[in-house]
DNA sequence: TTAATAATTGCACAAATGTGTCTAAAAAGG
DNA sequence: CCTTTTTAGACACATTTGTGCAATTATTAA
C-alpha cells in the first residue's frame, strides 16, 4: 500500500463521507471509473482509513443481546446497562422504565395483555409520559397476595395499566394459593373465572416477573406458603419462580401439592402467547432466570447489564 | 431528543454503519418502515451520534486547494503538505515528487510536453519507479543556460524525461537571452527552430517553474541577464519569471529589450495548452507566484503547505 | 381536555450504489 | 528485459437508498 494510494483512498473518502458529494461527482472530477470509487471507498473501510464511531451505544452491549437471543432462541432481548453507583431501587427502576417502552412499543390496538406478580412489573406503571391510547384488554395471570400485601395486588398492576392505556382490565378476587386442591378446583371452576381462563387462552402479550430463592426476602406473594410448602421446595430444590410456579434448577416445574393449590396460568401456556416478556434482574435471580429461559417459556427477555452477563458466564 | 430516541438511532446507525446490514434488514428486524430508517440515519448523521472520521487526511490542505482553484480558476491545485523541519532541499524534493506524480497521471501515449526552466522541475527527472510508458515528445519551452552552467541545461530535463517515459525529445542549441534581437531573430527564425516553433502550438502539457525576485540567489539562468538588464527590471519593479519572461506585481509582462533578445515562449501561449502546470514553491516566491496566478497563465499549480497559506493570506 | 404542531407511515418513483465479468493496462518479480 | 500477477476500466444489471407527498398518528401547548 503506497503512500499516494492511502491520501488518495483518503481523498476520495473524504469527498464521499465528509462532503457528501456522489460517487459519480467524485469520479467525474478526478477522473476514475464510478464503480472504482465505489471500490476504492470499501478498500478505505477496510484499511481502516476511514472509521465510523458511535456514540451512545456500546457494542458489547448490543452484543451481549445478540448472544442471549441465539443461545436461548428469543425473539427480543433488551439489556439495561448496568449503573455501578445505583442502588437496587434505582436498578429496578430502569429495568421497569425499559419494560414500559417495550410494552408501548409492542402493543396493538385491541390486544390482550397479562400481567403477574413481580416488582418490577409494578414499578412499570406511571414510567410512560404519553402511553399509546388502546382499547386492550389487561388480565392477572396469577391470583392475588395475602390481605396483609393487598396494596400490592395483581389486580392494581392490571388496573393502572388498563387506565394508562384506555383499555379495560379483569380481576382475580382469591389469593394466589389456597388452603387446599378442593378451594383452589372451586375458584377456578367458578363462572366468574371463566372469562380470566378465556383471556388466558388468546393472550397476545404476557409480561411475567421471575422470583429467585425461596431464602430471598423480597418476594410479595410468597407469605402465603405454609412452612411445610417451604419444606417441600427446599427438598425438591426449588431455585425460582414465575407466575407462582416453582422450578428447579433445570428447568423441571415442580407439581404437587402446592401448584395444586395455586391459581395461576399454566406455564406450559405461555409458550403458545406471540410475545411473552420475561422481566428480571440481580444476581441471585440469575439461575431462575436462566432455568426459565431454558424452559423455552419466555420469547422475551428484559434485564441488565450485569445480570445478563452473568446469565451468560454461567454457560 | 430524547433519550431512547438517540439509543434507537444509535443502534440504527451501529447495525448499518458497523454491522454493515441495510436499511432493509434493519427496518424488517426492528419493525420500523425502511425509509424510516433511511431518515433516522440521516438524523443520526447530523446530531454526530455518527462520526466520520478520516485518517490520512488533511482537510484544511483540501479546502486550501480548493480555495486556491476557486480564487484564480485554476482546473486544478496540489498542496504538499509542509514538513516544519525539513530544509529548502527536502522541501524541493518532496515538490518535485508530487509534480513528476501529477505529470505520470495526466500524460497520455502522444502528448507533446513542454518544460521550462527550474531547479524542481529537474528534479522531477527520477523520482518514478515505473513510469508509464508513452510515445510522448518533449520538448524545451525556452532557452538554454549560459556555457558555465550546462550540466543543468533545459535540455537535460527534456532528454532524461523522454528516457523516463519512453517519448522522444527535442533540443534548443541556444543560450535564453541573446546578445540582441537581432541574433535571436536569427536563430528563432532559422530552419532548425521550426520544428520547436511548431511544437509550442500544439503542447498538450507545459510544465513550467516560476523564477522569484532578482535579488535571490537560485536562479541557474539569470548569469545571462546583464548589468543594464538588471536595472532595467528593478526600474520597472520586476517581482519575478516565469518561463524567462519578467512581469510586474500587478501581473504585467515587462516587454522591451530584454525580451526581445530573449529565446522562450511567448508567455500568452500558455494560456491555450490544456495542462499549464505552475510548480514552484517558498515564501520569497509569493508575489511573483500571485502574479502568475492572476495573469491567468496557468490552470494547475503544484506548491506546498507554506506557500499556499501565502498565497492565500495576501490576498 | 382539546386544538395545534410535529413526526411517522406508506407508497411510487428517481437516484445512487454494488457486483460480476471481461478486457486493458500497470506493477512486481525474476 | 520480459513474464506473471494485480489493478483499473468499461459495461450491464441488480440492489439499495433517497425524496416528495398525502394520510395518519404522536406530542406539545394552551
Amino acid at each position: 500500500m503506497d503512500d499516494n494510494r492511502r491520501h488518495l483512498l483518503a481523498k476520495v473518502a473524504y469527498l464521499y463521507y465528509i462532503q457528501g458529494r456522489t460517487q459519480s461527482q467524485i469520479a467525474t472530477e478526478l477522473n476514475i471509473y464510478r464503480t472504482t470509487i465505489s471500490r476504492m471507498l470499501q478498500q478505505a473501510r477496510q484499511q481502516h482509513i476511514v472509521t465510523i464511531q458511535i456514540e451512545d451505544f456500546n457494542p458489547q452491549l448490543f452484543n451481549l443481546e445478540e448472544k442471549l437471543k441465539q443461545r436461548f432462541n428469543l425473539k427480543n432481548a433488551i439489556i439495561v446497562p448496568s449503573d455501578r453507583v445505583a442502588n437496587n431501587q434505582q436498578k429496578n427502576a430502569a429495568l421497569s422504565k425499559a419494560a414500559a417502552l417495550y410494552l408501548k412499543q409492542i402493543i396493538k390496538p385491541h390486544d390482550t395483555v397479562g400481567f403477574a406478580w413481580g416488582l418490577v412489573l409494578a414499578g412499570m406503571v406511571g414510567q410512560l409520559q404519553h402511553p399509546t391510547q388502546t382499547d386492550a384488554t389487561f388480565v392477572p395471570l396469577v391470583g392475588g397476595p395475602s390481605p396483609s400485601n393487598s396494596q400490592y395486588h395483581v389486580n392494581g398492576i392490571v388496573y393502572d395499566a388498563a387506565r394508562q392505556f384506555g383499555g379495560h382490565s379483569l380481576f382475580v378476587d382469591a389469593a394466589a394459593v389456597q388452603e387446599s386442591k378442593l378451594i383452589r378446583d372451586g375458584i377456578i371452576g367458578a363462572k366468574y373465572f371463566y372469562e380470566i381462563k378465556r383471556r388466558w387462552q388468546q393472550l397476545d402479550i404476557a409480561f411475567v416477573g421471575i422470583g429467585g430463592p425461596l431464602s430471598s426476602k423480597s418476594s410479595r406473594w410468597r407469605d402465603l406458603l405454609t412452612d411445610q410448602d417451604r419444606q417441600l421446595l427446599k427438598e425438591r430444590e426449588a431455585i425460582g419462580d414465575c407466575c407462582c410456579t416453582f422450578f428447579d434448577r433445570h428447568g423441571k416445574i415442580l407439581n404437587g401439592d402446592l401448584s395444586d393449590r395455586t391459581i395461576a396460568i399454566p406455564l406450559p401456556h405461555l409458550q403458545r402467547v406471540p410475545n411473552t416478556v420475561g422481566v428480571a434482574r440481580s444476581l441471585t435471580k440469575v439461575p431462575s432466570i436462566t432455568a426459565t429461559l431454558k424452559m423455552g417459556l419466555l420469547n422475551t427477555l428484559i434485564t441488565d447489564e450485569e445480570t445478563a452477563k452473568q446469565i451468560m458466564d454461567a454457560q
